[in-house]
DNA sequence: GCGCTATTATTTGTATACAGTTTGTCCCGG
DNA sequence: CCGGGACAAACTGTATACAAATAATAGCGC
């Protein structure tokens, strides 16, 4: 396997460094770049037919985001977070989600309404298809579309980059997400929509914190159920 | 003025990419890389005495972090943030700010009430001096502070940047702090850290909030004394 | 056969080299 | 005197080269 994923090539972007963060997040984020794994700046650029300094450069964004992690003289790994972080990450989205779904139902556009309605018909689509990174994906790209309508885009990118890890962390523990599991988050992206579009600012920051709870459980039953005590 | 500041050779860090990374930084939140003037790589690297390959590298994420921009082929330049975007950082922070203030009351430990206790000194000894760079980073330090002490690196982090994006403002557009501002900074400081010490998270919050609002309105107010309507 | 040491091979971290753009300047024409 | 175009300089974006350090491996002794 000297070439497992091919980091498709370049996005819409100017630079190569640009090209290659994304190209290498998406990777990350689609599982094809293992947790825990190293990761060698000559083989990515290979991969991307380029050379190591946009790689390098771009590899450099990605550890400041947290997605990988280096070890001095050894290289770069994608990161494994422990429990504590997630439940860390998820505290932190419990007191910025609401607050930009509030916002959101006073600001969202009707164009942003429907880009967010989008994101949930995606992750429906991916249940039938038992298509869990593209689950994933559309779960981000939901909090990503309140975000923008929040009109805050400090939170957003915040919320933004959290999910991403906790994304991570579900795919390094291979914790198989079931059919139901993926319902049950659509039906409170849903509903949380609804609010937004009925323009219910209460409603929907309630949702909001239900969801974040309900996700953090649904994490927490997944965890204790295998392996670390 | 070929060389007139010398970027401070490389604080404890063990590659030259981390030591870029700070002294840069520290450049431009000192006020010594001016906002809005062009940041000349093969200029940083001499400074430094080291090659442009670090340096990029550095500036990739502070890039990143919203502290450059860059123009495509046509350079990096000390971010001049707009009054919208400062808005936008505020109204951030008065959702985040409270919640690790509150968390601060129920966690900090004695040696993290310590050094809370330092900055808010650091910061009073710096009315003293009229020295407003260093007022402003002994806030940052204050804020980082109750970060760590809240237990929640996301959220402190966020915070931390944000704070250091609204400093470049303050000094992009040289607007003077006076030292009646700079002592009433203090006092809100001082309030929040006395009622994490009484272990008071509501009075925590609410003092948090107050600051925070406080500090919007003091920006205001210098933002609208001068030039633009 | 097993453990320790020396050597080789990778791989990072840094420096240098090169090509393409963009900007500023100088010269010329009007 | 002013405007336009060619030239030159400077700087970015990318590639390649090199050195130090770590990991892997092979050889040796026991």
């Amino acid at each position: 396997m000297l070439a497992p994923i091919d980091l498709q090539p370049f996005e819409k972007a100017l630079t190569f460094r640009e090209a290659a963060y994304h190209a290498i997040k998406h990777a990350i984020l689609a599982g094809q770049l293992e947790p825990g794994k190293p990761l060698v700046e000559e083989r990515l650029a290979a991969m991307l037919k380029i050379s190591r300094t946009p790689v390098r450069e771009a590899l450099a964004i990605l550890e400041h985001e947290g997605l990988i992690a280096p070890i001095y003289r050894r290289g770069l790994f994608v990161c494994q977070l422990s429990r504590a972080q997630v439940i860390e990450l998820f505290t932190a989205n419990e007191a910025v989600e609401p607050f930009l779904a509030r916002r959101a139902a006073f600001y969202a556009s009707p164009e942003q309404l429907v880009a967010i309605e989008q994101t949930i018909s995606d992750g429906e689509a991916s249940v039938e298809r038992l298509d869990v990174a593209n689950f994933l994906r559309s779960g981000r790209m939901f909090h990503a579309g309140i975000g923008l309508a929040a009109a805050n885009p400090t939170l957003a990118q915040l919320v933004q980059r959290n999910e991403e890890r906790v994304d991570l962390f579900v795919i390094s523990y291979g914790k198989r997400i079931d059919a139901e599991m993926m319902r049950a988050s659509n039906r409170e992206h849903q509903a949380i929509y609804q609010a937004i579009c009925d323009r219910d600012p209460d409603a929907a920051a309630r949702l909001a914190i239900y969801h974040a709870q309900s996700i953090r459980e649904r994490f927490a039953a997944l965890a204790n159920d295998e392996s670390d005590a």
